[in-house]
RNA sequence: GGCCGGUUGGCAGAGUGGCUCAUGCAGAGGACUGCAAAUCCUUGUACAUCGGUUCAAUUCCGGUACCGGCCUCCA
């Protein structure tokens, strides 16, 4: 299995260190509003590589972790716009963001944990950093001193002085180094704080991931990954906190980090107009089509969004269920994913490629006549999709699922239009068959009788 | 200004030092069908640009142009 790891900048053999329990850390979101597309591609993305990693050591061998970042100033600053409570706020936006992440048929992580139930945590964490002289208190706030740690930078690839002539980080005049950071900060008595050594105060914003990466995973483990937004300065952050902290440990020995995603060929920002919840756009094509679109890009390239591209989304799943319709009623055997599709997957998640191979699938599935062979290759087809977690829905409710009460009545016309073009009388079977078009019924004649689709 | 990444056929999007070939959509032709739909078969079109390495480069190296991201909160 290959990864593309960020600290090497190509990709390379991943070896875990420990077969028995693989372990892999993924930023997840800050609770303040819904989740928008890049929130969810993100979790897809690391979703695809979960079930591999699942598929290659076992389900029992992988530990993935998750996090919920529900402290933070863009939650204070939702509660000063809003009035309502923070724990509504956290509790309510928490619950879309699960919803949305079922309906994309995301796995749950093994843990999800909240950043505010890891405080002590996240104290001992400083407490640590200040014992081994890489932390300095200064007017109620505690700050990582990067000069402490020679190769500060070495994720992202920035020197010092590179990160100094940037010259946009906000310099406080309290700190030793402008590009110290924040790990602890006074709160005022009407802001979420928590009693600590340095006052009543909240973590800065790198300290959740590091404390309860080392908590749930250990202080060295396998993969950490994220937008690759967050490798500068979220993740160098993480990084030299981490490893200060616990000095000959290594955290994470793989950075994997997906490609942002872009709206219409630019970024997605409230201000251009071209940004969407996740909702908002599942109204408009089912979770599936989402997904899948968001697999037709290889993870570590920019992903372009456009409504376009959901819509031929959609359309490649009409063909892909249609093919199982055929074979409803095939019980599966005792085939496996197909091996060029796990090998696709295994070479840094080549999802655009695993997706060709599914197309291949479902050609031969088409073509398959004998039962034996419709089981073999609807079993190849379903253990391969459920890699990349798609087709995961039965058939008939993926053409039908929506339709309620009509059914019966669209079963009634139908046996009308059979009747009809048995007696010749194409004009009225047409008429039929046209009337319910326009009402999104698509019919469908076969030597079996006439099936009927909604579009 | 610094640091990354990209540029493949009408579109989306993989991949490869030489081979017959990604794949999908769209287009063209055909089979099937009362006509369709679905499905199947056949088919055209490509590797930004200029140099270098090489017997051979879309693929490796360097320059140029253009596009995008990060450097502030961001998945």
């Amino acid at each position: 299995m290959y990864l593309f790891n960020t600290l090497k900048r190509r990709k390379e053999e991943f070896v875990p260190i420990d077969e028995n329990n693989v372990r892999m850390y993924v930023c997840g979101p800050t609770v303040y509003d819904r989740a928008h597309l890049g929130n969810a591609k993100t979790p897809v993305v690391f979703d695809v590589l979960f079930r591999v990693l699942c598929n290659k050591y076992g389900k029992d061998h992988v530990t993935y972790v998750s996090n919920i970042t529900d402290v933070d100033d863009k939650i204070l600053n939702k509660h000063k716009e809003t009035g309502k409570s923070i724990r509504e706020i956290t509790e309510q936006t928490y619950q879309w963001y699960v919803d949305d992440m079922a309906k994309l048929n995301v796995l749950s992580p093994n843990y999800r944990p909240r950043a505010t139930e890891y405080i002590n945590e996240m104290i001992e964490l400083v407490e640590l950093l200040l014992k081994e002289g890489h932390a300095y208190e200064a007017q109620g706030h505690v700050l990582f001193d990067v000069d402490s740690m020679p190769n500060y930078g070495f994720l992202s690839g920035r020197s010092m002085k590179e990160m100094i002539a940037g010259a946009r980080i906000e310099v406080a005049d309290y700190k030793k180094n402008p590009a110290d950071f924040v790990l602890w900060k006074p709160s005022d008595a009407d802001q979420p704080g928590w009693n600590s050594p340095w006052g009543y105060g909240r973590p800065g914003w790198h300290l959740e991931c590091s404390a309860m990466s080392s908590k749930l995973l250990g202080n060295s483990f396998d993969i950490h990954g994220g937008g690759s937004d967050l490798i500068f300065p979220h993740h160098e952050n993480e990084c030299a906190q981490s490893l200060c902290a616990h000095p000959g440990e290594k955290f994470a020995n793989y950075w994997v980090h997906g490609g942002m995603l872009m709206v219409d060929g630019v970024k997605m920002s409230k201000s251009l107009g071209n940004f969407y919840t996740i909702d908002q756009v599942l109204e408009k094509a089912p979770a599936e089509a989402l997904r899948l679109l968001f697999l037709t890009t290889h993870y570590h390239q920019p992903f372009n969004f456009t409504f376009e591209g959901l819509e031929a989304a959609k359309q490649t799943l009409d063909k892909f269920y249609n093919a199982l319709l055929r074979v409803k009623d095939v019980a599966c055997d005792s085939s496996v994913a197909d091996e060029r599709i796990v090998n696709a997957l295994e070479d840094d998640i080549n999802t655009p490629l695993a997706l060709s191979y599914i197309h291949d699938l479902v050609n031969t599935l088409n073509k398959a006549e004998s039962d034996a062979d419709k089981a073999k290759a609807k079993t190849t087809l379903l253990k391969s999709a459920e890699l990349l977690g798609i087709l995961w829905q039965n058939p008939e409710e993926w053409f039908k699922g929506s339709v309620g009460d009509e059914a019966q009545e669209i079963e009634k016309l139908i046996a009308q239009r059979a009747e009809a073009k048995k007696n010749k009388d194409y004009a009225l079977a047409d008429k039929i068959r046209n009337d319910l078009k326009e009402q999104g019924i698509i019919l469908e004649d076969s030597p079996q009788g006439t099936t009927w689709k909604k579009i």
